[in-house]
RNA sequence: GUGCCCAUAGCUCAACCGGAUAGAGCACCAGCCUUCUAAGCUGGGGGUUACAGGUUCGAUUCCUGUUGGGCACACCA
């Protein structure tokens, strides 16, 4: 029997020759097959009939016969029903499900990678924390989804590379540093005289201290020596930086979350790339002055109002350096990005993209993809939490890790859909109980690799196994929500989603826990004993490429 | 005031680009350990999908309006 591992795609072929024959002028209608929810209607389920029904003026139930008449014989395919208005429900025969084991175990970690990619670079940028203080839970938020949608379409095909944009120029640097040369001073953030825009946070103490000691900071890149020079603003401000970038660096590295590239918006400057891209504007017609500013037309291309470029004092707004580093993107073959950012700063996108189009360099209308995620809120003891000791105003992604652990705070902060406030409850992720779904998914896996070890035999025996052995309703069900992986990750990568794989490697650990209190795997009869623990093995071997793709590890023991 | 996001069980959230009887977990009630991990499982009650219209075979999903919540509306980043 043919082995056929995509069966929705399989399927899908399977009616687009149905279709060509019954009805040749309708193969433009999109073919949708979906899994349905309820087990009497079958496998899989196909609305093709009723999509045709208006079209092809006949009636959708004798559109289904006509599609099903006309549809290739198929081993895989046990029974076609019609049913309801016209839906044709179609079931898999039990040897397509059970031949899933083999195919998971064979692919091992690689079970579950697609080539829907087919090797094209994509660029995610994410965190891009201005280097002005510890991150923060929004950064978390930013992190987790950022790390994890990389790693969903690196599994989906795409060759992946993530980014980091330091803002290290600006008004918000000058206010570092002037933040930073008080506290050398003695002058404290109570004081009367601490400027309104000043940084209050008990870390740019830290910094004072740090370079008062004329300490060596090291970055992956550079090392930089503090002068102790209270007056020097151009050392204050390099240590600052450099400082604050490396305690980012060491929460990244505490996160498991790690970058390919970082960018430097003050290299935009200092290579030109700035001054090249104002250049290219104004030579594209769509600036003017105005009250001694330089405009963009931004209404050219959707904004609500123009917006400036270049200050009266001759600074560039904000914006500027973004289209710089995004026509940089553009430049280095990113045919494909996505920015993740949290939703407070989606005023930027029309900004940068008016920006691009008026270039004129052939950039695609709505280049680049942006992903948003909005607050965070974080609870305990039921009450909100709001003050952090270390950055003053706000929770700092350390004290969540240090609280309730990587993997729990990457598994909350990915786990709901970006577009929704994220209410983050300390107590629920630090609960070692059924309430917690890290455990709850953690535990599913310790569990397998429990009884494996218990077994003691040969991993690769279990390819051998008779799967026919597998039918009893638990094990088809786990089947079928292994069959299901691949799936998961084609739609977390199309739509963007990450959080899809958190909910589906919920139900994959349900699908588990009911059939290990339902029967025993080490049991007297071989066949059995090896058909069962090749199934769990398998089930075992999803789970860990499922939480990697979270970024969540895979106990062994708990 | 304008723009963007959100609103689903008491609580936290799903629902596969418009499908069939809207699903989980928690909480509540009743059960399951002489056995490979009870951090688990089984069963039960719980819904006018914020509200009002519209589009069509069919709407939680799309459109319009209303209400409520969040964010953004600088010659800031």
């Amino acid at each position: 029997m043919s082995v056929v591992f995509n069966f929705k795609n399989h399927i899908s072929e399977l009616f687009a020759q149905a279709l060509r024959e019954v009805a040749s002028d309708q193969t433009g209608v999109t073919i949708l097959i979906e899994r349905p929810k309820q087990a009497s209607h079958g496998d899989y389920a196909c609305n093709l009939a009723m999509q045709l029904a208006r079209p092809m003026k006949k009636s959708p139930r004798d559109i289904a016969q006509a599609l099903i008449a006309a549809l290739p014989k198929s081993d895989v395919i046990e029974k076609v029903e019609i049913a309801g208005a016209g839906f044709i429900n179609l079931f898999l025969s039990k040897a397509a499900k059970q031949a899933i084991v083999h195919a998971v175990l064979h692919a091992g970690a690689g079970y579950g990678h697609l080539h829907l990619g087919a090797g094209r670079r994509v660029q995610v940028e994410f965190v891009s924390a201005n280097p002005t203080g510890p991150l923060h839970v929004g950064h978390g938020r930013g992190a987790a989804v950022g790390d994890c949608l990389c790693n969903v379409l690196h599994a989906a095909g795409w060759n992946v590379t993530r980014e980091f944009y330091y803002n290290d120029a600006g008004a918000q640097i000058d206010n570092l540093t002037r933040s930073v040369q008080l506290r050398c001073k003695g002058v404290t953030p109570d004081d009367p005289s601490w400027p309104e825009a000043g940084y209050r946070g008990d870390y740019i103490a830290d910094v004072a201290r740090a370079y008062l000691a004329k300490e060596t900071i090291e970055a992956d890149d550079q090392r930089t020596t503090g002068s102790g020079d209270v007056e020097d603003l151009v050392s204050i401000r390099h240590f600052a930086v450099a400082y604050l970038r490396r305690e980012q660096d060491l929460d990244l590295r505490a996160f498991n979350v790690e970058f390919d590239v970082f960018s430097l918006e003050s290299a935009l400057y200092t290579e030109g790339k700035v001054e090249d891209t104002v250049n290219r504007l104004i030579a594209s017609g769509h600036t003017y002055e105005q009250e001694g500013a330089l405009w963009l037309r931004t209404t050219d291309f959707g904004d609500d109002k123009d917006r400036v470029m270049r200050k009266t004092d001759g600074g560039y707004t904000y914006f500027v350096p973004d289209v710089a580093y995004h026509l940089e993107k553009w430049r280095r073959g990113f045919v494909r990005v996505i920015n993740e950012q949290g939703a407070d700063h989606h005023s930027t996108i029309t900004r940068v993209r008016a920006g691009l189009q008026a270039l004129d360099v052939g950039i695609p209308k709505g280049w680049p993809d942006y992903v948003l995620h909005q607050m965070v809120t974080v609870l305990k003891n039921g009450e909100e939490v709001k003050i952090s000791k270390r950055a003053g105003s706000y929770v700092t992604l350390r004290d969540l890790i240090d609280e309730v652990g990587c993997d729990a705070t990457r598994y909350f902060l990915a786990a709901r859909h970006p577009d929704s406030q994220l209410v983050f409850d300390i107590d629920l992720a630090k609960s070692r109980s059924n309430d917690n779904p890290v455990y709850y998914i953690q535990y599913a896996h310790a569990r397998i690799s429990t009884v494996l070890e218990t077994w003691g035999g040969e991993r690769q025996a279990l390819l051998q196994a008779d799967f026919g052995l597998l039918d009893s309703e638990f094990e088809i069900a786990l089947l079928q929500q292994l069959i299901d992986y691949p799936q998961v990750i084609e739609s977390a990568a199309q739509d963007l989603a990450p959080h899809l794989v958190a909910f589906y490697l919920k139900e994959l650990a349900a699908a588990f826990h009911s059939y290990y209190n339902a029967s025993r795997f080490l049991v007297d009869d071989e066949q059995v004993r090896c058909a069962r623990l090749a199934l769990i093995a398998a089930t075992a071997q999803v789970m860990s490429n499922g939480l990697a793709l979270l970024g969540v590890s895979a106990p062994e023991k708990m």
